[in-house]
DNA sequence: CTGTTAGCGCGTTCAA
DNA sequence: TTGAACGCGCTAACAG
């Protein structure tokens, strides 16, 4: 293996001048710089982490923390995408980056946390799908002691950010377009239009922010709206729907999941309302019916998520961000592959 | 952050001592040992790994390589499933982890992906994913230079091991009783069965085995089998079974999402045949049908070759290993969650 | 502008 | 059975 050493010998300067170089320090002449530079280019020289890690404070290792378990597997592509942006930014920006899931943490207080952390010099996290039960998690953020971003959740203090949409304005946005598609019904003297909204769980930090928008709008729009608990689960939506929907002209659904579970009991029920869902994962195609949802670029959202971990981690002091979303109508044969 | 140093002090021993504790080294009294283990327990002590990897040769280091974006986005579920499996084990083992993609090794010949993996001190790595078409990091297997795992890759050395299902009887096994299913029809004068089977890509590690399944099955049911190459494309599949399908008793494919293909390509036809697929994802009862399919333990498969690959480190030699596969049937109301 | 040096936390000889 | 001391590859003062 190659070192600094070797680095410095090829070149005929001192290792701390090579290190200076590679993290491009001022105060090294023209000439020396390209001395350094070709002989890292020669000797094929790749700065070993581990070792950069240990030897200065700001290491630059992050960890990503997720909970993929608790998800249902349907939802495993949305982790899938926050992996995906997350890991190729860290590798643009030359971060060291580990994945972490909650259920590592399961049974550690903050001390506990902080010092699995420490060990592994990681100084800054990005977390994801954190849900208002998982308070040891948290308590962590709220210490300050990592750089910290945290998807979907409303919380910002000096090291850390917030980055989600704006789910209040997204879930007004594809409700009200559902509903104004059907407004012709509306005007056949159909009276006010009735709605079942079936929200997520309460432990979720997104569930508050949508549902207030589906509230908005029902009062803009003066709906009569029906409102139940469907717990992010497929299962209950569909339970929900055999239950209250079929008298309804618009159900709006929290998730895409719960959409399908809707979309699925409309269909034994033999009646066809629209549905419109949240999150525009491709799985929704597959009920064969067309239906409006909020799209999030997953993707992309983790790749800010690091890039603003980045910043935090040089001192910057912590915001929150908005990305934007889009809506998006989903037919089955636009998912063929 | 507490080190072994202030552990040593609070135990009053020596920095070296905690160590060998730590290690289980021998030749350590019952009684310091003791002493040393308390002091670990008071002060909440987490050796650090980086450090540990930088002293040692045998950092204990791995990396799960893999490809997600080459797939459809369907498939996240199976990655995701192995990197939980994965991820999980690797704790359990105490080894410290990092994912990454084969597209950050884009354009890196063997050299430079060695010196990649050694700058990270990572001394092992599980590769999923692999196909024909990835040969640099095939010749980087074949240099020995890391202990390697690879997941539905049939190459072994003195530091490779392999891990997969046996493709080959899964494929008869499925396709087998799909087909018998069936018998009824044939038994009605309907002479030898007509089959269409869907391949998979021949770039992948995985179809030559599952094309030999079917083959031998078809000889000994005596079936007349037509063999398009699907491509593992959920599209492709629809429309070979478009072009293909019409006429024949059983389709069988290579994958879960061509099955998905051709199921939907048969109610768009308004005819049905009995379909079959493989995998075993969750998916799959999106289209409102039942169908046969191989269900591989993807968590379950990750975590044995994180454990077969700590057993590599360790310096036993490559083997192959064989899962065990199911076969299920999959509902609409099954997957409902 | 460049080189010398002292650690980072830990593993590992080698003496004692 | 234990401990002192060196080194892993690198960063960061501090001298020069």
């Amino acid at each position: 293996m190659v070192s600094i050493r070797d680095v410095a010998k090829h070149a005929g300067v001192a290792i701390s001048t090579v290190s200076k170089v590679l993290h491009n320090y001022p105060n090294i002449s023209e000439d020396t710089r390209t001395k350094v530079n070709t002989a890292i280019r020669e000797l094929g020289y790749i700065p070993n982490s581990i070792a950069s890690a240990l030897s200065s404070k700001n290491s630059g290792r992050i960890a990503f923390l997720m909970d993929p378990k608790r998800q249902t597997q349907a939802i495993d592509q949305v982790f899938m995408q926050y992996l995906l942006g997350a890991i190729d930014c860290a590798k643009e920006m030359d971060l060291d980056a580990v994945t972490l899931f909650f259920s590592m943490l399961e049974g550690m207080d903050v001390a506990a946390m902080t010092r699995y952390f420490l060990a592994q010099n990681i100084t800054g996290i990005v977390i994801f799908g954190m849900t208002k039960s998982d308070s040891t998690i948290m308590e962590l953020v709220e210490t300050g002691a990592f750089s910290c971003v945290l998807i979907d959740v409303p919380y910002t203090n000096e090291k850390t950010s917030s980055i989600s949409i704006d789910h209040r304005k997204a879930q007004y946005d594809v409700a009200r377009e559902t509903i104004l598609d059907n407004i012709p019904k509306l005007e056949k003297g159909h009276g006010p239009q009735k709605i079942l909204y079936i929200s997520g769980n309460e432990t979720g930090y997104v569930t508050a922010p949508r549902l207030e928008g589906m509230k908005s709008l029902a009062e803009e729009l003066k709906l009569d709206i029906t409102i139940e608990n469907g717990h992010f689960s497929e299962k209950n939506a569909r339970e929900l729907t055999l239950k209250y929907g079929s008298d309804k002209d618009v159900i709006v659904c929290a998730s895409d999941l719960m959409a399908i579970g809707a979309m699925n009991a409309l269909i034994d029920m033999d009646v066809f309302h629209p549905v419109c869902g949240f999150d525009g994962i491709t799985l929704m195609g597959y009920v064969g019916k067309q239906m409006n949802t909020v799209k999030q670029d997953f993707y992309s959202i983790a790749h800010h998520a690091v890039e603003e971990l980045s910043r935090l981690m040089q001192g910057e002091t912590g915001r929150e961000i908005l990305m934007p979303h889009s809506l998006v109508r989903m037919y089955y044969k636009d998912i063929i592959i």
